[in-house]
DNA sequence: CAGCAGGGGGCGT
DNA sequence: CGCCCCCTGCTGG
């Protein structure tokens, strides 16, 4: 009996991690069943290698790979007949599970997983898993702790953008806000960008400051009304921010984080984050009547594309690199980072930020970056992206300025 | 009521 | 096709 016991005992004692990877078994299994139908269906199986072959992409990100095979078998005709596809005589791709039809192919997978039942994104921390890569996406700022989202007419924030909407009409009775979409003049660099962060395991999430409030000023004038914000970049203004202890700075510098727990790693930062300036953490919001509240950026020596561009809430320049030396000189102190091997840690901490909301200050130690890059040197990362968030005059910044050192980093070539 | 997840639409490239 | 945004529904405090 007590033997039983503690035998229930190391097994409630392992069970996080096991039921963690359980569920990631099962849902491979699933994945793999529903592989099985689809290949049946189809007339072929795939092999894991051919699925990669067909979404490379799905590698990289560590996701399933994609089982809802998209073949058109016949070229002509309506109502082409594919794996769990049909196409309606206007060009719409339709379900033929239901009735749902959409003109993007991509769009009609995504929503044959729900049919299917198959999630291949998920959570590299919990056993959250869905057939949107959006959803993971907010779902990681649940365990970072990001709320990056602000009601203007009271204190709540939130992780999610539709919750705020949810919120503003629940709690003020309000209409949803439409957000304008990007404030780039140039959409070209906007795009590169886009792909650019991407590329850098960023996901879709930009690390831009897209304050809707500036869509309110007409494209022009964003390369003419930031001049005379420029001195808003004062770098005096950032040594007040505050600091993380001196001496556990140092100490993580030294040491770097030794989580066990990925999720301790996530959630330690994210405290971190949240400590690092609370006017800092202010989201921009989405309203107009925020516009007070926008936050210039720099993005320096954002890529070979040598950019130089301004808007009202976003400057982005070419700077020539500084040396590894001078590098610290122009990073806040406020937040240093210990990277295992956990890049997600890392994707979920710095990428705070998307489409109108800010991101947090980060200063990375030389060793850490060297860590860094040494991590992500076969991700070509490129680590001359300097990304400097200016705060509501208390600017804080993202700081590197050297390319790899190791000479593998180097972006893809976009083209 | 907030948090979270599921699902779909619009638009630019 | 990718990105961004929105709405809806469920759950728990």
């Amino acid at each position: 009996m007590a033997q039983h016991t503690r035998r229930n005992m190391e097994e409630i004692k392992t069970e996080p991690v096991d039921f963690v990877k359980e569920f990631q078994e099962y849902l491979t299994q699933q994945t793999q069943h529903v592989n099985m139908i689809s290949g049946s269906v189809c007339g072929e199986k795939e092999t894991a290698e051919s699925f990669q072959a067909v979404a490379p992409r799905c590698e990289q990100n560590g996701l399933d790979p994609p089982s809802v095979e998209v073949r058109l078998s016949v070229e002509d005709g309506s109502d082409v007949q594919m794996d769990g596809l049909e196409r309606t005589c206007d060009g719409k791709y339709k379900c033929s599970y239901c009735s749902y039809a959409n003109k993007g192919m991509a769009r009609l997978i995504e929503h044959i997983r729900i049919h299917t039942g198959e999630k291949p994104h998920r959570c590299q921390l919990c056993p959250f898993a869905s057939a949107y890569e959006r959803h993971l996406e907010a779902h990681m700022r649940s365990h970072t702790g990001e709320k990056p989202y602000k009601c203007d007419l009271c204190a709540f924030r939130c992780s999610d953008r539709s919750n705020l909407s949810h919120h503003r009409r629940r709690r003020h009775k309000l209409l949803p806000t439409r957000v304008a979409r990007s404030p780039f003049s140039n959409k070209r660099m906007l795009s590169a960008l886009q792909k650019r962060t991407a590329s850098l395991g960023f996901g879709r999430r930009l690390l831009i400051n897209l304050n809707p409030a500036s869509v309110m000023m007409p494209k022009s004038d964003f390369l003419t009304d930031l001049s005379h914000k420029i001195h808003h970049l004062n770098s005096s203004e950032y040594k007040n921010a505050p600091r993380v202890d001196e001496k556990e700075s140092r100490n993580r510098s030294a040491n770097g984080l030794t989580f066990k727990n990925p999720l301790d790693q996530v959630s330690t930062l994210a405290g971190q984050l949240a400590e690092l300036h609370p006017e800092s953490q202010t989201p921009v919001s989405p309203d107009r009547e925020s516009i007070k509240d926008e936050k210039p950026i720099l993005i320096h020596n954002v890529s070979s594309e040598q950019v130089a561009m301004c808007s009202n809430g976003v400057q982005i320049s070419s700077l020539k690199k500084e040396s590894p030396t001078s590098r610290h000189e122009n990073c806040s102190p406020a937040l240093s980072l210990g990277f295992e091997n956990n890049m997600n840690a890392l994707t979920a901490c710095v990428s705070n930020s998307q489409s109108g909301t800010p991101a947090p200050a980060l200063t990375i130690p030389d060793q850490q970056v060297n860590t860094i890059l040494d991590h992500f040197g076969s991700k070509s990362l490129l680590w001359d992206q300097v990304i400097v968030w200016h705060h509501s005059g208390s600017p804080s910044m993202l700081c590197g300025g050297t390319e790899n050192p190791a000479g593998q980093g180097g972006l893809p070539s976009s083209g």
